[in-house]
Formats: C-alpha cells, structure tokens, sequence
DNA sequence: AACTATTTATAAGA
DNA sequence: TTCTTATAAATAGTT
C-alpha cells in the first residue's frame, strides 16, 4: 500500500529502513489499539528494533498481567507431560486434601500432635508430586485448594483461639 | 477498508465481532511480520481474546527473549506496582488483624499451659503444611500475594499465642 | 470460506 | 521530520 509494491525483505538502505520502521511500528500499534477496542481484547506489542531499543503498547490491559497471561499457559511447556497421569494423580490428591479439611474441622480434643504430623507427612508426599506433574491445570486445581486450605486453617486458628479463651472465661 | 468505515467502538453483534476479531488478528500478526522482516527487529503480539483465550506469535526473536527484553527495562516499575496492589490489600487485612489482636487482649490469666502448648504444636503442625508448600513455582504463581497475606496471618496468629503464653509464665 | 467495494496504510516524493 | 498522494493492502459486508 504505497507508491509501489515492496517485496518482504529485509530493507538495504537505513535510512529507508528507519522510515518504514518508524511508520510501520506506529501503523501495527494503531491497529492493536482498534482490534483490542472493536473486539473488548487485551493486546500487548512488544517490538525491539535492530538497535535493540525497546517500543512497546498494551490495550485492553496492563502489560504485565497479559505478559502474566502468556506466562501461566507456558509455564509447563519445558516439561512435557502425559495428561492422563496427571488425571489419575489429580483425584487422590484431592480426597487427601478433603481429609485435612475435615481432619482440621473436628474438635481440638480429637486432634492429636500425631494426626496432625501424619497429615502434614501425607500432604507434603502429595505436594512433591504434584510439582513433579505440574500442569497450567493442576495448578490452577491446586491454587483454589491450597487457598481453600489456608482459610479453613485460618478459620481453625481463630476458633481455637476463641475456644481456648472461652474454655478459661468458664 | 470494507464496505463501509466503521467506528473504533466495541462491535456489539458477538458473530461479527468473533469474525472481525479473527480477521484483525491475523491481520495484526502478518503486519508484526512483516515489519519484522523488513527492519529486522524482532517483535511480539499477545491477544487475549474476550472469552480469555491467548493468541500469541513473535518474530525476529522467541516469545521468552522478547518478554525478558521488557522485563529488565521495566524491572522497577514492576516493583513499583506490585507495592502499590499489596498496600491496597493491605487494609481489608489489617483489620482482620485487630479483630484477632482484641480477642486476644481480652483476659487470659487463667489460661491453662497445657492447652497453649496444645494449640501451639497444632498451630505449628498446621503452619508446616503451609510451608511445605512454599516451592519457588507456587510462589510465582498469580495468587502468591494472596497466599503471603494469609500465611502472614497465620505466623500472626501463632505469635500471639506465643505472646500469650509467654505473658502467662511469668 | 470467498468475494469485492471501499477504506486504510504506506512508499516514494516534496 | 512532516505532508502529500498514488497505489497497495486490509477488511466490512455480502454471498
């Protein structure tokens, strides 16, 4: 779209490279902004130029968290893994997990220091391999549970404080 | 450029904006292309569709060289944001916090050693599991801030029983 | 997924 | 660099 048709090439002549690199660059952002607006996506351009500067643009978001996004789907492609042993890891790991919580929600009288370490034992086997089969799923399975986890540990510590103190105000 | 010059606004019909969506994407990833090859720098563009599906290509240099290029430049500045999200977190938090602090500040006098010591163990059985799972890619994960928060609270919690006891010994 | 009327981007020139 | 303009290229609406 110009005065004539240009081949696909790298261009000899700097300062016509400069050219088209200045206006091109602006003319790739331009249409990232409308495609991010038309279509409500988020759009990040990065473009380093031959000299190594640095130009770049996000719409629709900020950098980091598209960055973020591109991160999270890749962060297991180093380690290939079979998709049907990470399902059958998946459900065991659950139920240990539903255990703990139950386990945790039962009264401090039942609760030994032994359990308590067993359980920890069992989770943290549970724990190593899931990272040895980590997964952009299983991580995203294992954040909500692990979450999950912290708050009924939490709700335990504040119950238990609020036991011990009512257990002396009697 | 169509049959009719249309308005940088969202496009309101979820067919034509899907099929408009798909056009400009692959419309925008040839331009990076080409302006690519043309200055030979290298260039990156993610598209995060509406629906969260991620869109990705890079030319010139991998996806990863092209991301750490904007990473080092932005290194603090990225710091900057993520002091700012944790102080915004922060409050909701804090409060937490004082509910608990009060509880505790209430009597104690007659707070037996046995069941401190009790819940203490417990609370450290508890806080292992929490730190069994401190691996460096769950700590990379989206939800670490989040986590950090509530295992700060929990080190809280145990601190005050410490406190407590320790008050109740002497 | 193709087609094509139009708009838009841009190469070359000033 | 910036503007101008002829032309190539992208794409909106249609089939």
């Amino acid at each position: 779209m110009g005065r004539r048709k240009v081949e696909i090439k790298r261009i000899e002549k700097k300062s016509s490279r400069q050219v088209t690199f200045s206006k091109r660059r602006n003319g790739l952002i331009e249409k990232a902004r409308q495609l991010s607006i038309l279509c409500e996506s988020s759009i990040a351009v990065l473009v380093v130029s031959g000299s190594g500067k640095l130009y770049n643009s996000s719409s629709g978001d900020n950098m980091s968290k598209i960055i973020d996004r591109y991160e999270i789907q890749h962060a297991d492609e180093q380690k290939v893994l079979d998709l049907e042993e990470k399902t059958r890891n998946y459900l065991p790991h659950k139920e240990l997990l539903d255990i703990v919580q139950r386990k945790l929600e039962e009264p401090v009288d039942n609760l030994s220091v032994d359990s308590l370490m067993s359980m920890e034992e069992q989770l943290e086997t549970a724990l190593s391999v899931t990272r040895a089969k980590k997964t952009e799923l299983m991580m995203d399975d294992l954040k909500s549970l692990q979450e999950t986890l912290l708050r009924e540990e939490n709700q335990f510590l504040a119950s238990q404080v609020t036991k011990t103190q009512n257990s002396y105000a009697s």
